[in-house]
DNA sequence: GAAAATTTAAAGGTCTAATATTTTTTGTCA
DNA sequence: TGACAAAAAATATTAGACCTTTAAATTTTC
């Protein structure tokens, strides 16, 4: 079974952070709340000043403050987010431990699931916003970024309307990753995604048809998938690939 | 639409991390190739030990090196895992920014696929370890930490046979949340999730039967979500609450 | 008196340099 | 040859000085 784990003593940083986490955790410092500063915290820790921030830049990179400079900086407690998550994802894409495939076959999996429980808690606010963003797909967008983000609308208003933060926070990740790759492939995004496609989806979600919202988000994934696949054999192929 | 972003200048400990990881991901160096030692790194980028430590540990913590202390000590390249992404998962979870019902519903959804997708490649080597882990199951555990990892072998194996790294990361990362739950509420583990239950799994992965393979797990996943969801309850309702 | 410019203070950002600790290698002596 | 000690190489940590940024307080100017 598993071999001994080579013993490491933990790094005096690390203690800070801990405890600072800890802090956090139970709840003794609220989001927006300001941490000490640094030279007091050293004090109160009894370490350098160097100790605190490594632990201090540490949390900010996973994401529990946010450290500013200035008069009234500091670091501030903030709300933790899904965006580490979606950053560690995004290394493992680049270092390409995900392959596009695996990317689009986990998408299949959850988009559908979540169209079907969006249309199980459609409100009328929500099927305004689902019909504005189709009706803005349909403005011709001067760059790639402008058109993905468009048409990633729709697929963030479902995420957010679903109801399970865990599966919304997927979504919207793994839809980071795609629109990553399509940046460095730099397709003609005019004819890779028309506008349209994403009109079944929103009339079957509002019509709280779960059934055929999901079959019409299968359906979309299916196609779109496929394309970015074959993009992406065609990305191989390039005399002079781009790098990312 | 979107504002525009602050801006912030980055600081000198960011812009050695971005070139480090670029060089990283590009393939200047390997897993397993050492870094300089800080002291060349400072010189190489013209900037402090310390700017060149920070960006160090921030890359120690996304996974991307690891740092030894003493005389071949130094910062080696690692090959980049799915730890990292496991972390950003336990914060969330601890946070409270994911719930067990959240949880248990994706992996609803996810572990079907899975058993599906590995009981299309399974192997005869493959078939063996489940074999392995599913008799290991039968031994009455000491601990509860001990009893579940063995449970949760069969769910490891099935995570790596099914081809998808993307899924078998989640899988297992959603599984150390389970754990870290489980671990917290301390419930009776005899009764919790006794032995056998994976059996109808395996056997239809081991007969190659996807759909059955799917069925199988669809069953199991949603039993215990039940329980899990049930200890929760029971949890909650405690006189005095667990500390996670 | 109001607006503009300046100063000040608080906080993080960075650097240098010294010392401590850890770990491996090398050397020495019984 | 084996045990032990010293050396060497690296990171770990500290201390303290100085820089930069930011917002607020103050002064100046019109």
């Amino acid at each position: 079974m598993n071999r001994f784990k080579p013993v490491r003593q933990p790094r005096v940083s690390e203690e800070v952070i801990e405890q600072l986490k800890h802090a956090f955790l139970v709840g003794h410092f609220k989001a927006g709340d300001k941490l000490p500063p640094e030279r007091e915290l050293a004090n109160e820790f009894q370490v350098s000043r160097v100790a605190v921030r490594e632990a201090l830049r540490a949390l900010e990179s996973s994401g529990f403050i946010e450290i500013r400079q200035g008069a009234t900086g500091g670091a501030y407690v903030t709300d933790l987010t899904f965006e580490t998550l979606a950053g560690a994802f995004l290394d493992l894409f680049l270092a390409e431990k995900i392959s596009v495939p695996e990317l689009c076959h986990v998408r299949r999996l959850l988009e559908p699931e979540i169209a079907r429980m969006a249309a199980a808690r459609v409100t009328s606010d929500y099927s305004e916003r689902l019909l504005e963003a189709l009706e803005a797909e349909e403005i011709p967008a001067r760059t790639l970024a402008e058109d993905f983000e468009t048409k990633t609308n729709v697929h963030f208003l479902l995420a957010e309307m679903c109801g399970n933060r865990l599966l919304e926070a997927l979504s919207k990740s793994l839809m980071g990753l795609t629109r990553r790759f399509v940046a460095a492939v730099q397709p003609d995004f005019q004819s890779m995604h028309p506008p349209g496609l994403h009109r079944p989806i929103v009339e079957a979600v509002m019509a709280g048809d779960g059934d055929a919202a999901a079959e019409a988000m299968r359906l979309h994934a299916e196609e779109f998938g496929q394309i970015l696949m074959a993009m992406e054999k065609e990305f191989r192929q390039r005399p002079f690939p781009v790098v990312v």
